[in-house]
Order: C-alpha cells, then sequence, then structure tokens
DNA sequence: AGCACGCCGACT
DNA sequence: GTCGGCGTGCTC
C-alpha cells in the first residue's frame, strides 16, 4: 500500500504555507523532521520540504508526485519545534512557513559530516539554586537576584543561573537560557565555565561561524545541556528541556525586526506550555508585561533580594551636587573605578526656554531637542523637524544649552587628570575593563564588567530618560538604572541624578516593582498595552490599507478593536488578549484576500505589515 | 518564488 | 491571421 508524507516548505510566501502531500516510494524510510527533495511547481523542480506527518492516504493521492530523495537523514526539526512555529505563527499573524525558515539552520555538508553525537551523559551534582523550591511548586517565577557582582566582575545572577542549569542536568534535563545581548551571553559563559560545566553547555550565537552554528544546532538536538544564547535562541532545539530562563524580558533586544515580529517573552511562554518546561523570568526592574503576568496568577514572584547597594537620589539634573562630586572624587583618589550611565554620548546639546530655563521637548513625541546645521529644531528620538512654537510658560525665546550628561562626563574628566577615561556605547563591543581609577562614560545597556564592581554608578540621565513619553520609557529606564546598578561594588554607591517625587524614593529603595506596578495600573485604566495588545498594519499603499482597514471594522472582529489615532500610513488598533486568535485569523484572510487582487503588490515585498504587538506605536 | 495559462495590440 | 505583453493563479 502506498504511503504518503506531508510535506512543508521554509519559505515566507503565504501561498506556500500549507502542507503538500507526496508518495512514499518503495524501500524509503522517512522520518518527522528530515529534510526531502521534492518535485514541486510546473516543471517539477526539486525543492527542499520538511517532512512534518506521514500517512497511509491521501486526499491529493491523484495529484501527488514521489519523493525523489532524502536530502539531510538527520531530522533537524522536532515536533514541539513545530507545534511552537504554529503557535507562533497564529499568536503573530505571520506564517509557519516563514517561522521554518527562521528556526531551520544553514546547513553544511562538511560540519554535517564531521559531527559525532557525544554519548557522555551528566551525572550528579550536589548543587542546591536558590530558586528551586519556587520553580518545582510553581513552574513558572518571577524573580530578581541580588545586586551583587562576583570578584571577576560578572554579576551574580549569571552564577545562579548557571547553577540552575547544572541542577537541571542532574535532573537528566536540559534548560534554555535566553539572555538579552553578548553581554549577558558573555556573563552566562563565565559562569557556566566557572562551574566546570562548559562541556555540558551549547551556546546558539548568531556570531559564531556557520559551522560552529550547525554543530552547536546538531548537538542541541541529542544531548541533554545548558543552551544560552540570545532571541533567536528562543527557537533552539533542547531534548528534554526541563527549565526556560528568560533575562531582561522587557529589553528591546527580545523582539524580532522581520516578519512576524515575535518576542522572546511570548515564544518561550508558548514553549514553556508545550514542552512542560518550568519558566523563570529574571529582571531587576520588571517589565510591565511580567506585572501584568504575576497580578493574573501565571506567575508567581519569588522573593530574593537582600543584597542592595547604597542609594543617593538628588534633584538637579543641570549640575552634580558637591556631595556626589566629593563621592566620585574620593572614589577615582582612592584608585577605584565609577561608572557613569549616559543616554548619549558625546556632545549633546539641548534647547531650553529662555524664559523659565526648562528643557523645551519635541512637540511630536517629548524627545529631545536639538539645533541642526541649517538651524532648523530638529527631534533626537523621532523624525521631528520644524518649529516647536512656544513654551508652556509662554516664552518664545530659546538657548542653546550643553546637557548635564556630557557636561557632566567632560567635567568629571577634566576635574579627575590622573583617571582613565573609558567611553563605551553599543558599537564598541568593550565587556571588561581593568580594575583601578578608571571613569567609564557608558551609554545605556553597554555598561562594561570590572573586577569587583564599580565604586560608585552615577546615573546622569535619570531625568531625561523618564521625561520621554513613550508607553515604555519608564519601563526601559527602570531597567537601565537597575542594570548598571547591579554592577556596583558591595559597599558602593549608586546615585540618580535629576529624579524627583514617588519615582525618586522608589529607585532610592530600588523599588523597581512598585514603580513598574504603578505604571501598569495606569495603562489598565487606559486599556493599553500590556492591560490589551496592540496591533498595527502598515502597507506601501494607502489604497489597499484603506481597505484592509474598512473590511476589518465590518468583520466579526470589530467590536473587539479600538482606534487609535493614526499616524501616516499606519494604522493601530488596541484589542483584548482573549480575541488575539480571532483577531490574528481575520486579519491573515483579509490581507491575503486583498493583496491577492491589489495592483500595488510589488514582487517579493508583501503589501501589508502587520505587527500583533507593536511596541513602537506608542 | 517560478512558471504556465490566457486574453489584447503590432507585425511577417 | 500569429507573436508576445505581463495580469492572474497554482504548485501536492
Amino acid at each position: 500500500m502506498t504511503r504518503y508524507a506531508k510535506v512543508r516548505f521554509p519559505s515566507a510566501l503565504p501561498q506556500l504555507d500549507k502542507e503538500f502531500d507526496y508518495s512514499i516510494p518503495d524501500g524509503l524510510e522517512l522520518e518527522f523532521g528530515q529534510l526531502v527533495n521534492v518535485p514541486f511547481g510546473p516543471k517539477k523542480d526539486n525543492k527542499v520540504g520538511i517532512v512534518v506527518e506521514l500517512s497511509s492516504d491521501s486526499e491529493f493521492s491523484s495529484k501527488a508526485s514521489s519523493i525523489e530523495s532524502i536530502s539531510c537523514s538527520i531530522p533537524l526539526l522536532t515536533k514541539s519545534q513545530l507545534d511552537l512555529a504554529f503557535a507562533v505563527a497564529q499568536r503573530q499573524a505571520g506564517s509557519v512557513g516563514e517561522l521554518l525558515s527562521q528556526i531551520l539552520p544553514k546547513r553544511l555538508k562538511r560540519a554535517e559530516a564531521a559531527y559525532a553525537a557525544r554519548n557522555e551523559t551528566f551525572s550528579g551534582l550536589e548543587a542546591k539554586p536558590l530558586i528551586e523550591n519556587e520553580l518545582l511548586s510553581h513552574k513558572r517565577v518571577f524573580a530578581s537576584f541580588d545586586y551583587k557582582v562576583e570578584p571577576n566582575g560578572y554579576p551574580a545572577w549569571a552564577k545562579e543561573i548557571a547553577l540552575l542549569g547544572a541542577w537541571q542536568l542532574g535532573r537528566g534535563q536540559s534548560t534554555l537560557i535566553v539572555a538579552p545581548d553578548y553581554r549577558a551571553v558573555e556573563a552566562l559563559e563565565v559562569a557556566i565555565d566557572a562551574l566546570g560545566f562548559s562541556n555540558y553547555s551549547i551556546r546558539h550565537e548568531s556570531s559564531d561561524t556557520g559551522s560552529v552554528r550547525y554543530t552547536n544546532y546538531l548537538r542541541a538536538l541529542d544531548e541533554v545541556a545548558i543552551n544560552y544564547g540570545v532571541r533567536s535562541a528562543s527557537f533552539a532545539p533542547a531534548k528534554n528541556l526541563g527549565l526556560i530562563v528568560l533575562i531582561d524580558d522587557g529589553d528591546e533586544s527580545h523582539i524580532e525586526q522581520s516578519a512576524p515580529y515575535w518576542n522572546s517573552r511570548d515564544v518561550l511562554l508558548q514553549r514553556q506550555e508545550i514542552e512542560k518546561a518550568a519558566m523563570l523570568v529574571t529582571s531587576y526592574s520588571p517589565s510591565a508585561d511580567m506585572v501584568r503576568l504575576v497580578e493574573l496568577g501565571y506567575f508567581k514572584k519569588a522573593e530574593l533580594v537582600q543584597a542592595k547597594p547604597m542609594t543617593r537620589v538628588t534633584d538637579n539634573h543641570t549640575r552634580l551636587d558637591d556631595e556626589s562630586f566629593g563621592f566620585i572624587s574620593s572614589c577615582l583618589r582612592a584608585g577605584k573605578p565609577v561608572l557613569i550611565q549616559t543616554a548619549t554620548l558625546g556632545q549633546a546639546t539641548g534647547v531650553a526656554c529662555r524664559n523659565c530655563r526648562e528643557l523645551r521637548e519635541c512637540p511630536e513625541c517629548s524627545g529631545r531637542i536639538w539645533i541642526d546645521a541649517s538651524g532648523k529644531f530638529r527631534c533626537r528620538s523621532c523624525l521631528f523637524s520644524g518649529p516647536i512654537g512656544a513654551c508652556s510658560c509662554g516664552g518664545v525665546d530659546v538657548s542653546i544649552i550643553k546637557l548635564g550628561s556630557s557636561g557632566l562626563a567632560e567635567s568629571l574628566a577634566k576635574g579627575f587628570p590622573e583617571a582613565q577615561i573609558v567611553h563605551s556605547s553599543g558599537a564598541e563591543k568593550i565587556t571588561r575593563v581593568a580594575s583601578g581609577a578608571t571613569l567609564v562614560i557608558a551609554t545605556n545597556g553597554a555598561e562594561p564588567f570590572v573586577d569587583g564592581g564599580y565604586s560608585c554608578v552615577l546615573i546622569a540621565d535619570a531625568y531625561s530618560m523618564v521625561a520621554g513619553s513613550r508607553l515604555r520609557s519608564l519601563e526601559q529606564s527602570a531597567l537601565r538604572w537597575a542594570n548598571a546598578a547591579s554592577l556596583v561594588s558591595q559597599q558602593g554607591l549608586v546615585i540618580f541624578v535629576g529624579l524627583t517625587g514617588l519615582i525618586a524614593d522608589q529607585a532610592k529603595q530600588f523599588d523597581f516593582y512598585s514603580m513598574i506596578q504603578a505604571d501598569y495600573t495606569d495603562r489598565v485604566e487606559l486599556g493599553l498595552p500590556p492591560a490589551q495588545r496592540l496591533l498595527s498594519i502598515s502597507s506601501t499603499s494607502q489604497a489597499d490599507l484603506n481597505d484592509l482597514t474598512a473590511e476589518t471594522l465590518n468583520s466579526d472582529v470589530a467590536n473587539y478593536l479600538r482606534k487609535l489615532p493614526a499616524s501616516g500610513n499606519q494604522i493601530a488598533f488596541t484589542y483584548p488578549y482573549a480575541q488575539g486568535n480571532q483577531v490574528a485569523t481575520t486579519l491573515i484572510e483579509l490581507s491575503m484576500k486583498i493583496s491577492n487582487k491589489s495592483k500595488f503588490r510589488k514582487p517579493g515585498q508583501r503589501l501589508f505589515r502587520i505587527s500583533m504587538d507593536d511596541a513602537s506605536v506608542l
């Protein structure tokens, strides 16, 4: 009797996003997840597909061609990866095929031939991770670790997470750790190595060479191991997955920039359900999304933080007070390192009202305003350019001022000629600096590690970071502050410059959870993310966008959608979580229909950009 | 994506 | 009367 295989193609084309049936030639043994060459299209060219089902009959039996050959005998896709692709495609209104093309590794024949599975299994570990009981009893846990630096300069959380991985190995299970950036990946790697587990760990890192990446993918398919990497590792295979760890889930680097615009948190939450694993989300300051999940009771908040650094908050954002200046001075004189966190490096200038002296803000996004070479007002955060009108005090005259951070950094640098000045921004990839009388000026998220930690961490731009009026400004800022603060030494001091009111008090107590919780409560009242989800649709064709908007508002999901003010060729709606699947299904259907008959669709380019969770709109 | 099918204008 | 334009639609 003829047997059939259902095959999917790793392709972003929506028309190919379904299963195709092929008959299996006699004598050919197939397995789920194998790559096969199949004839496809009018010319019956060979195309590589993935076996996703084996069956004894097919409704296409008359049309079905026969599988040409096996392209890769190692099954490269697991059933849970396919389930995850389905779940994510459904949630994000995307296609399974485009996710498969993101998930599957680039094959390298030589690496494949050289690969040999190791049979060594790990046995026994006496490790007792901090959070073991919570994970065993609650399965899904949110926690912040101590603000503590190891003697080698790496943060203590990395060691705790490595310990969790080792503990899982002792139980015969894999761990998957997803970190926001290469800095965190390095900290994890060092911590895993220090425990003596590098042989049982697998790094999933896109900056590795192709053969290393592919070999690591193959290893992950059949070794129980500690898997770790950045965002893309969310889809990496993991044998017998017992624990998922997500670090800094609110960090923007966890958002995939290509369709279907998934983020690590959403993917891993679904993966946790599919693979029945435990899950730990950890960050010093929570995302509003995690606050929501804790309030829903879906996540359990574990109380772990015991060590908090000393803090000092100043309310003047234009200059540093004498006491803080004196403290930094004494640190540098004593040969101890100091970290200054700024929003931007270099000669940042701003525009202030000549009457009331307040900083002027962008009329579009409240970002920082500067004056370009042609004398026009421009915004540093958005594309705004043009007149900014009168100040809220009525004043129209402005003066150009040098802003706090760089001015501060500069004056500190001048004040301490003996200090070595190190600049670190995202572009420079400095992960470590030497201890000593070093003044490190780093942009958000680019703070290097230093042996023993910094004696002083100065959050120089707290004022302007909080002043941003984007929905996620406070969340993003608090995460940056908390992460910088976590690099301070035991007797060190954290100084927040220019904070006032409740936020100043919460920062002083390192109570970022309450800070974000209050922020989240406001958003619940306003029905804004993450209390509701936010959908955005844009298109190169305004006419087709109008069509899709009209048809969507005519469909059965219209009642769940609340339209937000449109900006340019983008429309946005908020909608409840419960109707997410329905909204996604409707959008896939309607966008396909309109796209198919559109005169404006360009080959190889999709007509609509649909994001089911767009963080950039508000 | 390819590629064929199909229905309208300028050519031996 | 045919060659070929690329709009429309399918690929198991």
